[in-house]
DNA sequence: GTCATGGTTCAATGCTTGTTAAACTATTAA
DNA sequence: TTAATAGTTTAACAAGCATTGAACCATGAC
């Protein structure tokens, strides 16, 4: 995050809690910290008891907002969670 | 929180970054941050340039979520940012 | 080539949510 | 009692969102 107003700043920090606020992608981020290595697609679906399609469609959105990245290995990707951006956005709450 | 279910618990933190993920009730809640004392309804609204109508609505839900707790003297109401629920919600991605 | 696997996209559905304006209650002031 | 203030509730609307199933596109195995 090089530089950014004020109210942009606050807005992608809302636009992280948002993607945190919905009980399946919540699992998703869990999921990716209580792991040390990257998860596939379907480890992840199967872990949290979704499709590949809902999946998708949720990880889309918090790619989005910057908390996951996507790499491709042949036809399966695997999902890396940026605790850095995590940290960064609840770093405001924390005294 | 006394004793929870692990699914209710996380059901119950994904409300509360629901709540912060509007960019409307992320900027209450950073003005209550901001003050050192408890703030009326009208000061919040015209602080964050909202209806009284609307701060209603929106404070409903951040109490909804126990983040914020109300107390009213007389005719006027006083928010109470409840720091604990916060920290506490959020201790799960600091190590 | 054919087939299965892993993921992605699309369209459709129904539910939720943010916002507005108006009506309403309770308290304080004149 | 009348009027203003502070907040609440309600109804209504548009927009957004989670979920599903089907179609689709690569890659790897046979």
């Amino acid at each position: 995050m090089t530089r950014m107003s004020r109210s942009a700043a606050a807005e992608h920090r809302a636009s992280v809690f948002k993607a945190l606020g919905e009980p399946t992608r919540l699992r998703i981020v869990d999921y990716l910290r209580s792991r040390t290595r990257d998860a596939t697609g379907t480890e992840i679906a199967a872990h949290v008891g979704i499709s590949l399609a809902l999946l998708c469609h949720h990880t889309d959105e918090l790619v989005e907002c910057g908390l996951l990245t996507k790499r491709k290995e042949g036809q399966t990707s695997l999902w890396h969670l940026n605790g850095d951006r995590l940290a960064a956005t609840v770093a405001h709450f924390v005294d």
